[in-house]
DNA sequence: TGTTGACTTGTGTCTTACACATAGGTTGTA
DNA sequence: TACAACCTATGTGTAAGACACAAGTCAACA
């Protein structure tokens, strides 16, 4: 039987995460009656070992807790293991997207702001440099050069 | 003087931004001293409107309180904001290359997943797909803690 | 035998940026 | 006055642990 840090070790994970993991239920040690410490065995180190691989992969624990779920039932989890992977491609296209379009929105501000002098706030603006920044969802075009007479 | 709906509808936020902004104090708006609900000036409509153009450019609202502070001890919050946007913009390239590198992962899983059949789980195994995934920390590319913001 | 120090354990709290649920207050109309 | 539609404040839930803390364990040493 395994304590906490030595199933960590031997999956190479934190202790932080073994704990947390039984926490919500991935992990189902029994109680050393003398101390109340976790004991695990090795099906828990199976199960922790799976957890680490599916994580890597991009599953979320939410989603491993319902593989885990149903192999209890005895089906087998692969239709369930495709159709995740599938909509986590999906999702991550869609987020690389949003954030390849903020890299370039920052990049592209900061290289504005170079030309742009710092400002001591006054009661009404909190900061030029961002106030400067066009937004989207309004049409008004307000560029400090033309507010300043640059 | 606004309620929180108008208020939220004036900066194209939502109600609950406004009542969140609130509760962490990036707005502090006076009490109905008739029914305790909250009253925002003017002041609040500016103030949360930075906030939402600084949350667009990549902005948190830790770091947006930090410039709040540097306004209000009368300094320019110019140097912070650059400052604040250079890390942001090296961390998301890391976060950018991890989140691309697990798509690549997660395509060609797929794929090789396609020859695989369903197995029914037993004792040992739980899902013969994601057990057939080689481990990379044999590989020596264990990139996972960067996919969180570590 | 007693004590120190290094190491471990369990549990509780904290993080982000809100969304949602709930119970109750307000306003306009019939 | 009754009712519906709308609004409010507050409390809780989210993901995946990291960190803090006090208490327990164990070997080395006086």
């Amino acid at each position: 039987m395994l304590q906490v840090k030595e199933l960590a070790q031997q999956c190479d994970v934190t202790v932080d995460a073994v704990r947390y993991y039984t926490r919500i239920g991935l992990l189902q040690p029994v109680r050393d009656p003398v101390n109340g410490y976790k004991l695990f065995d090795q099906k828990d180190a199976r199960h922790l070992t799976f957890i680490h691989r599916a994580k890597q992969l991009g599953y979320t624990l939410t989603e491993i807790r319902r593989i885990f779920n149903e192999c209890n039932k005895g089906n087998s989890p692969c239709p369930l293991v495709r159709d995740i992977i599938q909509h986590r491609i999906r999702e991550n296209r869609i987020k690389l997207e949003n954030m390849l379009a903020l890299q370039d929105k920052m990049e592209l501000t900061l290289k504005e702001w170079e030309k742009m002098p710092d400002g001591i706030p006054d009661g009404d603006s909190i900061c030029t440099l961002i106030e400067s920044v066009t937004d989207p969802e309004l049409e008004n075009n307000n560029d400090w050069r033309l507010q300043h007479g640059h």
